[in-house]
DNA sequence: ATTGAAACTCACAAGGT
DNA sequence: ACCTTGTGAGTTTCAAT
């Protein structure tokens, strides 16, 4: 799959705002719309892109609480069916299978801090194959954006 | 702000599909789709949307590896001027202040894990006020969502 | 690959209930 | 808060290049 300027221009624009009509990014990158429609449609079957998603404000929605968890997992335990238990729990946001000091390293929003310390220990604690847990509580996020095209 | 059943049904569309139809919506909700996009507009007005955004297959453009990066500051370490050399290196995808064993915690996207260890080397180990890192290099991400409305 | 035209669909604003 | 309506704008397909 190659990419050339117009196809980045494109990428950019979606990015920054995935509602914009492709006919401003026609009239922006200087092409017809139809040929930006087409483009995009070999964007999308080439798998480069992954979705369109509306970003909630979550403070706005009451929660406040953003945590990264690093989860040690005893010797025993089976992987898949503790992420299946964690898919259960729809505070958790990302899960990912590390190397270094953790086994999984999760993600986490909660309304508060008490809230988050009620998962902890009445969900994320309760796996079984869960041994310790260490968590970050995120007191404020300076960075956050995609990679860049 | 009030957020009742149709406004979670507008929101549940827009963050699963930010580029569908606003009429797509109101078919489904079943009413006009004025409504709904007067909905929106109140949404929008009281900061509860962030945005709308395209997301792209990060490894088909060549970027296989994740991590995350624990950083120690030295005690006279400026958070401030550190944040902006952060904001610096584009593959820094969020950072945060967190509580625990960190001052500064980061996700990183490299292409791979040579890439992963020569921005570490040059560029985050050079920043003044950067004691000790500890990286955590993500192996597979079984889960990725957001906040369930 | 890109275009312009055609047919269709949508967004947005105004006015009414 | 919601609806209807109108119009300008956007989307999508397609034959032609």
């Amino acid at each position: 799959m190659k990419i050339d300027g117009i196809d980045k221009k494109i990428i950019r624009s979606l990015v920054k705002d995935a509602r914009i009509p492709i006919l401003t990014i026609a009239r922006e990158v200087g092409i017809s719309g139809a040929a930006i429609h087409q483009r995009l449609r070999k964007l999308e079957k080439a798998k480069l892109i992954h979705g369109y998603h509306m970003k909630i404000n979550h403070s706005s929605i009451g929660y406040d609480t953003t945590s990264f968890v690093g989860i040690h997992l005893e010797p025993v335990a089976v992987l898949s069916s503790i992420i299946k238990r964690l898919k259960e729990i729809p505070e958790v946001l990302e899960s990912h299978y590390t190397t270094g000091d953790y086994s999984i390293f999760i993600k986490i929003m909660c309304k508060n801090n008490q809230d988050l310390i009620r998962i902890l220990e009445t969900k994320i604690q309760q796996i079984k194959g869960v041994s310790k847990i260490e968590t970050f509580i995120s007191l404020e996020q300076q960075i956050d954006r995609q990679i860049h095209i």
